[in-house]
Order: structure tokens, then sequence, then C-alpha cells
RNA sequence: GUCCCCAUCGUCUAGAGGCCCAGGACGGAGCCCUCUCACGGCUCAAACCGGGGUUCGAAUCCCCGUGGGGACGCCA
């Protein structure tokens, strides 16, 4: 069986924490089994679909490393979708409703008002040819509903295992609107089918519309059992809190803007909700090479923008020149080299903080003398150059005979001298890079 | 309101009747390393939602509560 795999975000909006992780666990499956991975622009929504998210959505996932061997999108398979309907139309599983969207809120309505599901009541059916001839002559144009068999729906849900759905707990679906557009219910389908997609991994949310769509798969002559679906359970913020009430929110736009990298987003949410370690990974093909789908649980996991922070942390301290060498260049540390990034990344919660050990190293800073006369006497005893990192130990070995201070009295004000600063990185390999010239004048109190 | 799903340390989870006075990871605390923070090493604290059953025996099975999430759109 092919394997192949679909993200189908709608573009009416950015990317946020729900979409990605759909988006990189249907990547992630493709590509560890050897399959494609489809992106489906689902845009049926014409009212709040933009070709200005639709390009957004295609940065965030390049951004995220996440590659597609396909595009397609919905708005330019119209005609794929009346074909199929008209094919429905033909089985006799499509009929035409007359219900304003009022009539219909009313009724849902009063069917809850009585405690029962509310359920549509397949009142269009009942329709004679006369009673649609007049609906029409008064202006109203149909939508069309799918019929639903009376039999169960089951399938073998990949998180979920064996799913069974009942009839009469779902509304014959409305596949096109009265405008003549098809729905994503539809659309969804069809492109599924025709596309070749073997594997649907999305959110529980989804379940009811499974439930349908396997009808509507079957009704349009595909197969459902070579379709396979797996469900995930949507992700809660920290208070737990379901996910549509603030994480929605949270676009790749804002965590970006965070300093959040994206192999620390992919790290969490590639490991969030199973039994794996949640640990940073440098690159995708460490979690491809790692995913699987069965290590999903059915409990709603927890997304805590502080747990992402600090793997982004750890990923950063582990992080290779290489991989940021353009990205340093950019935040203008020119000419930045190895020794500077080795000595400097473990100390960073975000990239652009490298600037601020670049400007320690490089740029002037008014440092903070605690004790000029003990400063004086360790810049005198600053060796000649060239300095390495056995410098610093070479110097503070003789600074304690010299001074007859050892500990917090000897290091800290050091520290304070060079890098006008309480914490840091250490000073045996900043020293060296912060140069003999400018080491002197920082020590004898001059902004250098 | 109806239906579906879930319920183990703070968090993510392992656990498919005895191997569990419950294991791992993150986080927390302490110690070590150390000029600081971080890294690393070692150690510690920390949980089976409640109540009924079934069973010789239940975290594991059943029922009822409770709590959480989701669905019920001419949105996706």
């Amino acid at each position: 069986m092919t394997v192949a795999l679909r993200v189908a975000p709608s573009p009416t909006g950015r990317l946020h924490v729900g979409n990605i992780r759909t988006a990189l666990i249907n990547w992630l499956y493709a590509r560890r089994h050897g399959g494609t991975f489809l992106l489906r622009i689902d845009d049926t929504d014409e009212e709040r679909s933009t070709r200005a998210y639709e390009e957004a959505i295609k940065e965030d996932l390049a951004w995220l490393g996440l590659d597609w061997d396909r595009f397609s999108r919905q708005s330019d398979r119209l005609a794929r979708y009346a074909e199929a309907a008209q094919r429905l139309t033909a089985a006799g599983r499509l009929y035409p409703c007359y219900e304003t969207a009022e009539e219909l809120e009313l009724k849902r309505k009063t069917l809850l008002a009585r405690r029962l599901p509310p359920v549509y009541d397949r009142a269009a059916l009942k329709l004679t040819a006369e009673e649609k001839r007049r609906h029409e002559g008064a202006g109203r144009l149909p939508h069309y509903r799918f019929l639903l068999s009376d039999r169960p729906v089951e399938w073998d849900d990949l998180v979920r295992g064996p799913v069974r759905f009942e009839p009469g707990h779902l509304s014959d679906p409305v596949l096109l609107r009265a405008d003549g557009r098809p729905l994503y219910m539809f659309a969804s389908v069809v492109d599924d089918l025709e596309l070749g997609i073997s594997h649907v991994i999305r959110g529980e949310d989804h379940v009811a519309n499974t439930a349908a769509q396997i009808e509507i798969l079957a009704a349009l002559g595909g197969k459902p059992e070579e379709l396979a679906f797996a469900h995930l359970p949507l992700l809660a913020d920290a208070s737990g809190a379901g996910f549509s009430k603030r994480l929605g929110s949270l676009s790749v736009g804002d965590l970006r803007a965070s300093g959040v990298e994206p192999m620390a987003l992919n790290s969490l949410l590639a490991k969030l909700g199973t039994s794996d370690a949640i640990e940073p990974r440098q690159a995708l093909a460490e979690l491809v090479a790692e995913f699987e789908l069965a290590h999903f649980g059915r409990s709603t996991p927890k997304f805590d923008l502080d747990e992402l922070m600090r793997l982004n942390a750890r990923l950063l301290h582990a992080m290779s020149f290489e991989a940021v060498r353009e990205r340093l260049e950019r935040l203008g540390l020119r000419g930045v080299d190895r020794d500077f990034w080795e000595v400097v990344r473990g100390n960073l919660a975000r990239l652009d903080d490298a600037a601020i050990w670049w400007r320690v190293v490089h740029g002037e800073l008014a440092p903070l003398i605690e004790d000029s006369g003990f400063a004086r006497q360790a810049a005198a005893l600053l060796p000649p150059e060239p300095w390495d990192r056995a410098t610093w130990a070479a110097w503070t070995e003789h600074l304690k005979v010299v001074t007859q201070r050892s500990g917090k009295a000897l290091f800290h004000p050091l520290r304070l001298a060079l890098t006008a600063r309480e914490r840091g990185p250490e000073l045996a390999g900043l020293l060296p890079l912060i140069g003999r010239a400018r080491a002197l004048a920082r020590l004898n109190g001059e902004a250098a």
C-alpha cells in the first residue's frame, strides 16, 4: 500500500500550535514510512480564506522544515466536486433541502429543549415535487445533504482502536451550500479519494466527521478499508483549558518572536502525549527515526509554554556552529567564529542573546569596579599574549598568591570588571576572546 | 441536553490481575563539579480521582459518581 499523507490547513489565519502538531505528525508518519506528503489548502470557505494566509502557512511550514511533495488547492478543484456531487445524486444519496439557516437553528433549539440530540429530521426528504417547485418559485435555492445509511459505521482507528458510530446520532451532512459551493466535509473526501491519501491523522474533534466521511467515500466508490484514520487527543493549555480556548491564538509568528527554535517546537510536539521522553533534537531526521504513532495516548496532554522555552534553551546549548553561523551573522555578529559560539551557547535561552555576549567580547562596555586597588593589581599581572583557555587559570593562580584572595572574593570582582555582569559563560573561555588590550583597560576602570 | 473519549508523581507517561509498598523522562530539592549561571555526575521528595463490586489477589476487569476534553454548523 502506498503511503500518502496530507496536511489540510484552511488559509484563514496563521498556523498555530494545534495545526503545527497535526502537520508535523502527518509529515513524520509520511517520512517514517517512505510515503508522500501533500499540502492541501482547504479554502472552500471563501469569506475567510485569503491568499496572504496561504503564503504565510507555506512560510511557516518551511520554517519548521516540513516540506511537501505535492500541493493542491480546493478552489482549483471545484469541477471535481461538482462531478462527484452528480454521482451522489445519481446514486440517490444527495437530496435538496430548503430550510433557511434560521429555520435549522430553530429546529436544533427545539430538539435541545426537549433533551433530544439536535439531529436533522430529514423533513426535506418528504417534500413533494410541487413543494420543491414552490420553494424555488419563492426564490429559495436548495442546499444539498448526503443521505446517511441506517447502519452503524465502524473503523479501526490507529490511535483510538475500534470505533463504532450508531446511526441516529448524526445529521445528514450538508455537502453543497445553497450557493453551490462544496463544504469541507465533502471536498475533503473527494480529495482524499482522488489524490490517493492512505492515512488521515487529525484531531479527535473530527471523529464524528470521519463516520460521515466514510459513508460518503463508500458512496463515491472508494474503499474505506484503504483509508486509515487516526484521531489524536486535542492539546489543552497548561491550565488544562481546552485547546480552542487559548492555544488557538498561539501562532507560529508569536512563537518565532519569542525566540523559539523550530526544532524545539518540533521536538516537543512530536513527543507530547507519547510515552517517549521529550528531549531536544537537532534535526527532523532524528524525530522521523523515533516516530511511532502507537506511542500516542488517548488522554489530553497539556501544552506548556515554559516547557517549550526550557527545551529551547537545552536545544541551543547543544547546537553546532554550522547550524547557527548564518543566523548569527544576520544578527550583526560579523566575523563570528566557532570559539565564540562554543563559549557562549551554554548561557543562551534564545539565539538573539548571543548578541549580548558579542558586545561583551567585541563591543565597548563600562566595567563594574568593586575594588579599584585589586583591579589594578590584576591588570598589572595580566600575562602577555598569546592567550588561550589556560591563560585564565595561570593568571588567577598568580593573583591568588599575590593578593591572598580566593574563591568569590577573587573571582567575582574580575567577572564584574571584565563583563559588567554577574553571570555568564566561563571566564576561562571568555578571557581570550576579550583579549589583552580590552581586559587591561576594563580592569583599569576604563570603558573599552 | 444527547452522544463519544479520557482519568497513575507538578507535567508527559510505563503499567494489558500477582513481576508494582508502582518504573522512566521533564520539572523540583540536595550534594558534587565550579568564579557565576548553565552543562554534567550522584542522591532525594513526589502519583494509582472517589465509592461500590468481581477475584485467593486490582493501578489493571465491571458499575455508579465526580472531574476534564470533544462532537452535535449552509465553519474547518
